[in-house]
This record gives C-alpha cells, structure tokens and sequence, in this order.
DNA sequence: ATTGTCCTCGGTCTAGAGACCGAGGAACTC
DNA sequence: GAGTTCCTCGGTCTCTAGACCGAGGACAAT
C-alpha cells in the first residue's frame, strides 16, 4: 500500500473515440495511468481474469451501453469476482431506473457524458477513496429510482419461473405464446401471472411490462 | 476555389470527450482542418448564421443525440439554410427508422460511432466529394427503415391525441382510467387504442406499452 | 362548397385476461 | 414423516380489451 502509486484505471467503451477522448481526458491528470482498455464488458472481463489481481486496475470506467455485455451486467460480474475494484459508470442519458440498476449492481458512481475532463478526474479520485461522487442532476435520479423500488415490496422473491414470465410479459406475448414458449399449459401461465401480478401489487400485464421496462430487465431487442 | 485547400470541418457533439475523441481522429488526416464546434445544434446554427459563407465548413459532423435541437432537426435547418454544406451524421445506435430520417433530413452519410479513424477519415472525404459511404450495416437498417416507410412506419404519423393515450397505455393506465385522466368516453379511449394497434402494427395494449418504452418515449417516474 | 382529418361517442360481439376455487407431484428442510 | 415451496394443471366465473359497425361536429385546406 504505497500512497504515491498511481491510480490505474481501466476504460471500457465499445466506441474508439470515446476511448480517445477519455484518454486525453486523464492525461490531464498525472496520478492517473490508464493500464486496459476492452471494448464491451466480455472483453473486460476476459482481461480480468486472464490476469493476477495485482495487475488489475484500481477503477473502471464503465461505459452503459454496450454490445455483448452492457455496462450493468458487466459491473455485477465484475463486482461478483473482483469486488476490490472500484467501477464509474458512464452513460450518455440518465435514465431513473439504469441509475439505480448501476448503483445496485455494485457501482460506486454514475457519471454522465456531458462531464469535463475536471468533474471525471474529481470523481475517479472520489470513487478510488469509496466515495460516490453525483452531480445533482443524477443523485435526484437515484432518490426517484429509490422511490420506485421502496414503492412497490416485491422486489426479488420472485421465483425463477415467474421472472422467466415477467420477461415476456414484458416482451409483449400473450398467455398463449408464453405457454408455447416454455412448453407449458397456458392455465399455468395464468397462475404464474396471477401471482406476479399480487407480489408486485400491480393490476394488469401492461402494467407488469411497464414496472419490468422501468426497472430495467426487459430486454431492448 | 483552390483544390488545394483543405477540408473545413465543424465537430457537433454535446459530449466533450467524444469531441476530443473526433479531435484526435481527424488529426490523422492533415488534408482536415477543424474550423468550429459546437455542443448542440442550436449552437451550429447560431455559429453559421454569424458568419459569412466563405466562413463555412464543407463538412459537418452531427451527433444525432443532443439537447436543445437533436441531429435530425439540426441538419434539417442547416440544409434549408446553408444547402453547400456536407453532413455526416454520428450516432451511436442504429435505428432504422433514425437512419432514414437522417438521410431525408439531408444527411449525406450515416456513421456509427464505433468506426475507426480511417473509415472515419474515408467517410468525411467521400462526403466532401458528395458521396456517401455507408457500412452494410447502415445501408441494411436504410433498407430496412424505408420498408417500413412505405409499407406503413408506425412512427410519427400519430396524432396528438393518439401519443397521449399511447404514453397513459405505456404508464399502464387502463381504458377507463385513461378516459378519466383525458375527460372523456371509454369509448373514445377504445377508439383511439384501436388506432394506435392498427398504426403500430401491435396486437394489444401491452405490446404498445412495450414499444414506447423500447422507443423511449414513456415517461420515467 | 367539398374533401379530408381529427376527435368524439354509441352499440354489439368475441376472445382473452384475471380472480378464485381446487389439487397433485417434485424437491428440499427440519 | 411432516412441512414447505415451487411448478404444474383444471374448472368456473366476471370483466376488460379490442374488433367492427355506425355517426356527428370541429376545423383546415383547396
């Protein structure tokens, strides 16, 4: 533990020249040394774990949107095998529930695009001592996401079954395609959504596909 | 008119990391001068109308999401105004139906913002030259996009009422709440649901919940 | 004046959604 | 063995959703 070494980081970005900018972003600051770079969260991981935890960064930068494996699901295997780095979530819009969804899967920031070299150099260091760093605009993001989540009680004890039905509820199928699609009766698919519909205390499909969006399970394909 | 004179080129990017990454690129290609930025298209224009013609970049590369006044509308007013002047949209998604409007809205070319530098380089000069370079992926989801033009486009040929009632259906409303909310029939609700299936091309009130999610044009809280 | 679009509203009808009742089997825990 | 949870499936019921039919008034464009 020498407190003069640098702070590595490692930039993960599908896009090359956002991976530009962010370079020269951080060159600006010395005690910074950017060590990797991948180009989803695959690539991320796979760099990870082909290494010895001493040549690992100390934070990532986390792009949100990403082919392969986006930013969240990355951040939660990253967390998962690795919980001694620090991850910084980069996102181009902000979106209520995706900021808590960051935050939940292990990220200690949530920094949007638009910011200056200054503000992200101000955040890696807050994030390399454990302190989330939030600009107003974000932190009212999470306290909305935080409301949504507090709301409504039935947050995970679903079952492994009900999730798989929720996700295509979510996807728009009805009873009958959802029965065909896991070889069910449709009977059982009505007792599955019946239940969904009580844990999550919600009236109807639509408003089970629309809690399943917000929160940001559903699949974007 | 001298064949010697370098490429004026004007970066549009509410991102300043992605500006610096643009910077970065172009510096590659010495024939490429970066004459002017701008954070939103509003600030293009503004930076256009103050200036004489002669003053103006040849090319102009548009980010297609900003604040303030979005790429598509951007290039729109640039073209009405100032129609000498070459766009290449950047995005970092590939939407059909986006792509579309970006090329009827007068862009000549469509990048992803996954390119390299080269294709980047290689697109501004075919741009400059008039001509426009696209990546199969592009050109498929143009294919793409103007099938579904033609065929119907379940896109903005909504009326005023229609989004409204569309985005109460996406905050999972039902019928009859819907009608509350609006002040009028159930009737009419279902009138207007049935409108929205038809143009959309979906088969119940969830999948059109699902949609204007997937689009983003739901509301968040 | 005519055409067209939009918003409004009504009736009827069918199919699906969902509530509520039941139950059996499998797997796991104590 | 007893209890629990989960997944499965059935019947019956009510209610909503949505399709399909109609129509009238407001408003703008030509």
């Amino acid at each position: 533990m020498n407190s003069s070494d640098k702070i590595k980081v490692m930039i993960v970005d599908d896009h090359d020249m956002v991976r530009i900018g962010l370079r020269t972003y951080l060159m600006l600051e010395p005690r910074l040394d950017i060590i990797a770079e991948a180009g989803n969260g695959k690539e991320a991981l796979q760099w990870l774990e082909a290494r010895k935890e001493e040549e690992h960064p100390d934070i990532i930068l986390m792009d949100m949107m990403m082919p392969e494996m986006d930013g969240i699901e990355a951040t939660r295997s990253v967390m998962a095998k690795f919980p001694a780095i620090k991850i910084v979530m980069l996102t181009s819009f902000l979106e209520d529930d995706k900021v808590y969804a960051a935050i939940e899967a292990g990220a200690v920031s949530y920094v949007l695009k638009t910011v200056s070299a200054e503000e992200l150099i101000y955040a890696i260091n807050g994030a390399f001592k454990g302190m989330p760093v939030m600009t107003a605009d974000v932190s009212q993001a999470l306290t909305r996401g935080l409301r949504q989540r507090t709301a409504q009680s039935g947050d995970e004890d679903l079952t492994e079954r009900e999730k798989e039905v929720l996700l295509l509820i979510a996807d728009g199928l009805s009873n009958k395609e959802i029965a065909e699609e896991l070889h069910i009766s449709i009977k059982t698919v009505k007792t599955h959504v019946s239940n969904l519909l009580m844990k999550c205390e919600m009236e109807d499909r639509t408003q089970l596909a629309v809690l399943a969006h917000r929160k940001g399970w559903a699949k974007r394909a």
